[in-house]
RNA sequence: GGGGCAGUAGGGUAGCCUGGUCCAUCCUAGAGCGUUUGGGACGCUUUGACGGCGGUUCGAAUCCGCCCUGCCCCA
């Protein structure tokens, strides 16, 4: 029927726009043959390539990067009870050398806590090496069994970035997770990802933590993603590793920890937050290609068109721009449209009647199109980027802030999670009404002490006892 | 954790119940030639598949078993 609006599905089926995005937009294929383990396409690679440059840009101000080794012996893994509780179920084993069986089974971390802490212990000696701040990007392994799903719930998870800081007391610790917090909103704001920020309920903490404070974000269909996760360790896994230093009189003492994690699921956040029913929309920051100029080459200044994109490109190039000149034998509507569905913030159409009025005509990804002057051509590009953004980052603060609402009963909370969206609801924080809310409106307790600029966090009564009760976010997760 | 649907060429589908043939079919797919080119051009030629292993059978995309993978729904 709309046969000319591609077969992409409408992002109101969220969940066919996702699946058919990461293929037509050559973002992740879904076809290796193992669960749960899926294939970067080059150009989801390139886009995961500028996310992380800005992720490890972030992190270089603060900590150091580090490489630790894939496999974990079995005696390390299996020191921390509450941690190996947490993952025992999920953990890949390496139990053979080729043929021979191995002495000691090697697992594939599923999070490198129990690979980094026994250095750690080794690294750490005197008060003075504090704080110690290390993180690393990496691929860890987790046998899911609930459904997986690229970028989302895999098996490898590709592009984990886990930060692991050691401090003298709790309370750096606690200030080191407040930075990081702050690093993980910049970041998503960088991306123009708006994300809420809430104290993980004691059940849903990291496996040996004293507190999680978890970042979501909203999805289009109003399910939440956790993108980003901060932990304060206390002395749980210093205590296991021996991870100690001598203070200023001498006297051993247990250290503090944090572990924090970023993995490519901000991808699909991204890629999820701004497209639309044509396709991906890329903040220029993070898009491989910001600009396509597409020559529009006719008849006999054909020649004459091609010399002066190809000026355009080597000038922009030259101020640092990433832009690409699209030459292909294809008609210039066929190239708006690959481009589209790929998210290139920005589109430059040079034809002869622009060259002739010395103008470049830039059309945003975004919606609107502009006459830009050939002869200020960096500034004007530099200007319609802010816009850009700004108009990505509108429409993501738009939607989140619509998608988040505060209600005082469970009838309530069903009704605005059937709709589509997070509820605000006040909970005694007793693990009983905990369940009670869950159970009742089919949902997850995202988190206490909610922090929001859409969310009002002020106290008020549980919706199930009516005790006094904390601002809590309830939501549908993925 | 439970249930369901599906896997046929790059993508989308038919065929399966009721096993057999000569050509599967459509496309924004690949290769090639020509005409085209300011929002998805067109003509012609051509390439290419039954998820894997095993079983039944003279004969399997089709029936049976096991496995793998994907997707949807519920808890």
């Amino acid at each position: 029927m709309d046969d000319d609006s591609g077969t992409l599905p409408p992002r109101q089926d969220f969940s066919g726009w996702f699946n058919d995005i990461l293929w037509r937009a050559e973002i992740m294929d879904v076809r290796y043959p193992v669960k749960g383990l899926y294939v970067w396409y080059p150009y989801g690679f390139a886009i995961r390539k500028f996310v992380y440059n800005r992720l490890r840009e972030l992190l270089d101000r603060d900590h150091q990067e580090t490489l630790f080794p894939l496999l974990i012996p079995e005696q390390e893994f299996m020191k921390e009870a509450e941690h190996i509780k947490g993952f025992e179920d999920e953990v890949y084993w390496v139990t053979h050398g080729g043929t021979t069986p191995l002495d000691v089974k090697l697992a594939l971390r599923p999070t490198s806590e129990t690979a980094i802490y026994p250095m750690y212990a080794l690294w750490l000696r005197s008060h003075a090496d504090l704080p110690m701040k290390y993180y690393q990007i990496v691929n860890t392994f987790r046998y899911e069994t609930k459904q997986t799903r690229p970028l989302i719930r895999l098996r490898e998870i590709t592009s984990f970035m886990e930060s692991h800081t050691v401090h003298a007391t709790w309370d750096e610790a606690e200030a080191q997770c407040e930075y990081e917090l702050g690093l993980t909103k910049e970041f998503y704001d960088g991306l123009c990802i708006p994300v809420t920020i809430s104290k993980r309920p004691d059940w849903d903490k990291f496996p040996g933590a004293d507190y999680t404070i978890a970042v979501d974000a909203i999805m289009p269909n109003g399910k939440t993603l956790q993108i980003g996760t901060v932990h304060h360790l206390g002395t749980h896994f210093s205590k296991t590793f021996g991870i100690q230093y001598e203070d200023k009189d001498g006297k051993a003492q247990l250290a503090n920890q944090t572990c924090y994690g970023i993995s490519e699921r901000s991808i699909a956040a991204l890629i999820s937050m701004h497209g639309d029913d044509k396709g991906l929309i890329l903040p220029p920051a993070v898009a491989p290609v910001q600009a396509v100029i597409v020559p529009i080459t006719i008849g006999k200044r054909h020649e004459d068109v091609l010399a002066a994109a190809t000026k355009l490109e080597a000038d922009l190039k030259a101020a640092g721009f990433r832009v690409k000149m699209d030459t292909r034998d294809m008609r210039p509507g066929a190239k708006y449209y690959w481009w589209e569905l790929r998210g290139v913030p920005l589109r430059l159409e040079l034809g002869p009647r622009d060259i002739d009025a010395g103008k470049v005509m830039a059309v945003k990804r975004t919606g609107e199109k502009t006459s830009l002057e050939r002869a200020t051509i960096i500034d004007g590009i530099t200007t319609v980027f802010a816009e850009i953004t700004e108009a990505i980052r509108a429409r993501a603060e738009e939607h989140t802030k619509s998608h988040l609402c505060a209600v005082d009963s469970t009838d309530a909370l069903n009704t605005a999670l059937n709709e589509g969206k997070v509820a605000v609801v006040h909970w005694c924080r007793e693990r009983g009404c905990g369940d009670a809310i869950e159970e009742k409106a089919n949902s997850s307790i995202l988190g206490t002490e909610v922090r929001s600029p859409y969310v009002d966090a002020s106290d008020g009564k549980c919706i199930i006892c009516g005790k006094p009760g904390r601002a809590t976010l309830v939501g549908r997760t993925y």
